[in-house]
RNA sequence: GGGCCGGUAGAUCAGUGGGAGAUCGCCCGCCUUGCACGCGGGAGGUCGCGGGUUCAAAUCCCGCCCGGUCCA
């Protein structure tokens, strides 16, 4: 254990081979960090925001090279000297926990090479990664390209193991030098060596950041620590990590104004026939550009500020900027982002309000919102088919899946489009409304409108201005909406898992004999301890809860005694502890164990099962389909798959005939440990699609011409074991997330029977045989609309007679008249149609009626001239509702109530006139 | 995985505990050569589902389903 002094140590920085070049180390005068420079009149680190770009609209480099070029030559550097070239791995990185996408080359080799679990593929390697990198988003195009969204990061990586030391600093550097001077021509007192401490996804180390003309070309760092919260671990692994720009790189030796015009010079003639691509004056720009590498992109920087200091050390005004600068800026980053989203959207995701497609969703709306601005939204697809075809010379797999791309992407601008339309009708309402109360848009509202309906505060800005509300967006608004979300964490809950296995730490791992075995189901073993009532054997055939199928069930037998197993689980340090009901074996017996042979056939038959429906359903559905998680239980499976689509009727069908025949088909199902790259290699990223598996040996579960996943489970021998798969519901569990439960073999026989059940219900209810109760149930809909209108028309009519017969009898005290009516029907409706009927007259009316027969309903209504009396309904109708035991209350105009006994015509009478006498006198 | 917002007529939505509403669309009539507009009339609703509180729930509370959105 070392503390964090140590990487700061001048020790860790200094090289032979500095000393050799009669390199020095300085101080660099505005930043104050220590760089390496053969020039000793250096008093500035030269990288930005220290100093502007030197190599802008300057023939530098030996060569001009667009990407392709920068990258094979890095590629090619390293291979010549003995580094493996590897192919790139996918951006989105699935074999990975704790991120999302790929964002810098040693991502390939976390955790497993890293940490030691795993061999790397090559030993140097070399390897041109694309990467994506999210955090700066917003500010790219306001450094003019040294930051984008997706870049290739060059990584030439040697792992130095205790017993095996390939290179370390000094190799690593030498590589740099040579690599800058004879590749490139770059001059050595052009070649700054920049310390720095590199920290991140847990490891730490010093690293060096090499600069040449203003530029970071590349990063070199040691990997040599694992951070802890009291200091830093020494690994055992030390892992060279470089990280050389190959936009960089082409950017440099183009000279070019801008990284984007190295990397997309040649699109550009394809690209201006789809939108307009600003031309400011080529002096403005080169004049212009050096200073953007004065712009930070930190949070602490607003863009305002860092125009500002660009406008006055280039001495550029402003409004030249805003008119001819900022709209560059927008086709630039237009670039950026949707080479981000062909990428992303290209291996498989689905743009959703979750993980990683949340992410491709912000970029896409991102994307159309700069688009808007260009006067040209309806022309994202032909970006994204531009970016498809400009890159995929280099990487095939865009093309192959282009269609597939476009119709995702098509389908989710359609989704947004849906939110803005609401959106803009929500707002609108909602301004009106405040335009009557402030007089500025307040920022709470600015916070709500984009935490619960996305829309951004520009794009209120747009209405509210429209409708003349003033609106001020403030500085810190993305603070603000993080503000609303803070709240206290809930503490994770005692881990009792944690506990066992502290308790089992010193058992030997316990055998595992389901995989040699899978279709036995009793074994002898010996008990070597017991903890609570969880049970360690030598050796099981039990298959412990994991990879999302259920623990088997059975017994342990000994003597006369027997246990039963209800729960088998596997703990990290590869005991398997058996959950045991009754007596629990004491130490040392030999026990017999005996699965639960129906259960495990049935969780086997499941987790094939599952293999071949998401074989079926990325064939169906598109390679987009990966699963999101599954579960395999005996009496039915589900498997979760990204999906931006509900799933049709069609679909579902689909995926079940495609699924049947490959039971149909009698498929052996080929079970085999491989070595993790080379399995790899053959079978692609689609291993995984259970997630992570955290080892060099890995298990592949094969269904030849079908499916290949790393996969611990116990599967059939045969397709045709399954028998018969049948998808019983599927259901969307989130955006971009659809579920489909299923069952195998005889557990689809519950499912039958209880529809059938259902439906010969039904069938008997209707009084019709199951083939037409369709038809007889819309028959009995349209009857029931039409005795409904009825009802209604009839209930008039008799409202208007029984109101007739009241009104010849009222009851009267000067002006006031009184109807006092006890109805046995108990229908509101019609008591209500009685009351209009009544209360029409221009005198003082009051309307009285109880009506039901079980738990009778009161209602009073008064006119207005009967309210002027004090006759106000709802105090009238509790305190006729109290005296009969009830209550009741309502609006001067109107009471209703509920009795609790009956009441005959007569003593209703008797009672509200009472109830009435006592209000008037008062 | 968590937070927030919403679900009322075919569509868009109003309705803060007391009778289910508006606009558009639809149907009929009038006006007009015809269409559109205009005028008059009409049809259309298990207020997402289930439970609770209450004399009384579209409305308040709880759970679920569905949609939207933000965050990790």
């Amino acid at each position: 254990m070392v503390t964090f002094d140590k990487l700061q140590d001048a020790e860790a920085y200094s090289l032979d081979f500095f000393r050799e070049r009669g390199y020095v180390r300085k101080k660099c005068k505005i930043c104050g960090g220590y760089f390496w420079t053969v020039d000793l009149d250096r008093e500035i680190c030269g990288e930005s925001p220290c100093e502007e770009y030197k190599f802008i609209g300057k023939n530098l480099a030996k060569k001009k090279l667009d990407v392709k070029g920068s990258r094979e030559t890095f590629l090619r550097f390293f291979e010549k000297r003995d580094h493996n070239v590897i192919k790139p791995y996918p951006v989105v990185a699935r074999w990975r926990t704790d991120m999302f996408l790929t964002d810098a080359s040693i991502v390939d080799f976390q955790p497993f090479v890293t940490s030691g679990i795993a061999p790397p593929p090559a030993n140097p390697l070399v390897i041109s990664q694309p990467c994506i990198r999210l955090v700066d988003v917003d500010k790219v195009g306001l450094t003019f390209g040294r930051h984008l969204t997706i870049f290739e990061m060059g990584g030439a990586h040697a792992f130095n193991y205790p017993d095996k030391e390939v290179y370390w600093k000094e190799g690593t550097v030498r590589y740099y030098h040579e690599f800058a001077r004879e590749e490139f021509g770059i001059p050595e007192e052009e070649i700054i060596y920049k310390e720095s401490i590199w920290s991140g996804g847990g490891n730490a180390g010093p690293c060096f950041e090499t600069i040449s003309y203003g530029l970071e070309l590349a990063t070199l760092v040691f990997m040599q620590y694992k951070t802890l919260d009291n200091g830093l671990l020494e690994l055992p692994i030390r892992t060279v990590d470089t990280g050389y720009g190959i936009e960089r790189f082409a950017w440099f030796s183009q000279g070019t104004p801008s990284c984007f015009d190295a990397i997309y010079g040649g699109l550009y003639p394809r690209l201006e026939k789809i939108i307009e691509i600003p031309k400011p004056d080529g002096k403005l720009l080169e004049a212009y550009s050096p200073y953007t590498a004065l712009v930070t992109p930190k949070a602490s920087q607003t863009i305002m500020q860092a125009r500002r200091i660009v406008s006055e050390r280039s001495g550029i005004p402003l409004e030249v900027i805003e008119k001819e600068i900022v709209p560059l800026e927008r086709v630039y980053a237009l670039l950026d982002y949707t080479k981000s989203i062909t990428f992303i959207i290209s291996e498989g995701v689905v743009p959703s309000n979750v993980k990683v497609g949340y992410l491709v969703r912000l970029l896409i709306r991102k994307a159309y919102r700069l688009l808007e601005l260009i006067n040209s939204v309806d022309k994202l697809i032909d970006l994204i088919d531009l970016q498809i075809n400009y890159w995929a010379g280099d990487f095939p797999h865009l093309r192959e899946i282009r269609n597939e791309t476009i119709e995702i992407i098509e389908s989710e601008i359609n989704k947004f489009k849906e939110t803005i339309k609401r959106g803009a009708a929500y707002v609108e309402k909602e301004i009106k409304q405040l335009k009557t109360r402030v007089d500025e848009i307040p920022a709470e509202f600015l916070v709500r409108m984009y935490d619960e309906k996305g829309l951004t505060p520009d794009f209120i800005k747009n209405i509210s201005e429209k409708m003349g509300l003033k609106i001020s967006i403030p500085e810190n608004f993305y603070e603000l909406v993080a503000s609303r979300h803070l709240r206290a964490v809930e503490p994770p809950a005692q881990d009792w898992i944690k506990i066992l296995e502290e308790k089992v730490k010193n058992y030997p791992s316990t055998k595992k004999l389901f995989y040699e075995q899978p279709l036995e189901f009793v074994f002898k073993a010996k008990v070597l301890g017991t903890v609570d009532n969880y049970v360690i054997l030598d050796q099981t055939l039990f298959y412990p809860t994991g990879g999302g199928q259920a623990s088997d069930n059975g017994f342990l037998k000994w003597g006369d005694n027997r246990a039963r197993v209800t729960e088998v689980i596997l703990l990290s340090g590869g005991v398997i502890l058996h959950k045991v009901e009754g007596p629990v074996p004491p130490q040392g017996v030999e026990v017999e164990g005996e699965l639960d042979r129906v259960r495990r056939l049935r969780l086997m038959r499941h987790h094939t099962a599952t293999h071949i429906i998401l074989g079926a359903a990325r064939r169906v559905l598109g390679k987009h389909a990966w699963q999101a998680g599954a579960e395999k239980e005996p009496d039915k499976a589900r498997l979760d798959i990204y999906h931006h689509k509900r799933l049709s009727r069609e679909d579902i069908e689909k995926i079940e005939h495609l699924a049947n025949s490959i039971v149909n088909s009698r498929i052996p199902v080929i079970i085999k440990w491989m070595d993790r790259n080379e399995a790899e290699k053959i079978y692609g990223f689609t291993l995984y699609q259970g997630g992570e598996v955290p080892s060099a040996i890995i298990r592949v579960v094969e269904i030849p011409g079908w499916d290949a996943e790393a996969c611990g489970g116990i599967h059939c021998e045969n397709t045709e074991d399954i028998g018969l798969i049948k998808i019983v519901k599927t259901e969307r569990i989130q955006e971009g997330v659809e579920r489909l439960i299923f069952t195998a073999g005889t557990s689809t026989l519950p499912y039958i029977q209880e529809d059938e059940k259902i439906i010969s219900e039904i069938s008997t209810m209707l009084e019709t045989p199951p083939t037409s109760i369709l038809q007889k149930l819309q028959e009995t809909i349209n009857e029931l609309r039409d005795l409904r209108r009825r009802h209604r028309a009839f209930i008039k009519i008799a409202a208007r007679y029984r109101a007739k017969e009241l009104s010849s009898k009222p009851l009267k005290f000067d002006e006031l008249r009184i109807y006092i009516s006890r109805e046995r029907e108990d229908d509101r409706e019609y008591i209500f149609a009685i009351s209009d009927e009544l209360i029409e007259a221009h005198q003082p009316i009051c309307f009285i009626a109880v009506y039901g027969e079980e738990r009778p309903s009161i209602l009073v209504v008064s006119n207005e001239e009967a309210q002027n009396l004090g006759l106000h309904a709802g105090e009238l109708a509790d305190k006729i509702a109290s005296r009969i035991g009830g209550k009741a209350g309502g609006q001067s105009k109107l009471g209703q109530g509920v009795l609790k006994n009956d009441v005959e015509q007569e003593a209703l009478e008797e009672i509200a006139l009472e109830a009435i006498m006592n209000i008037l006198k008062s």
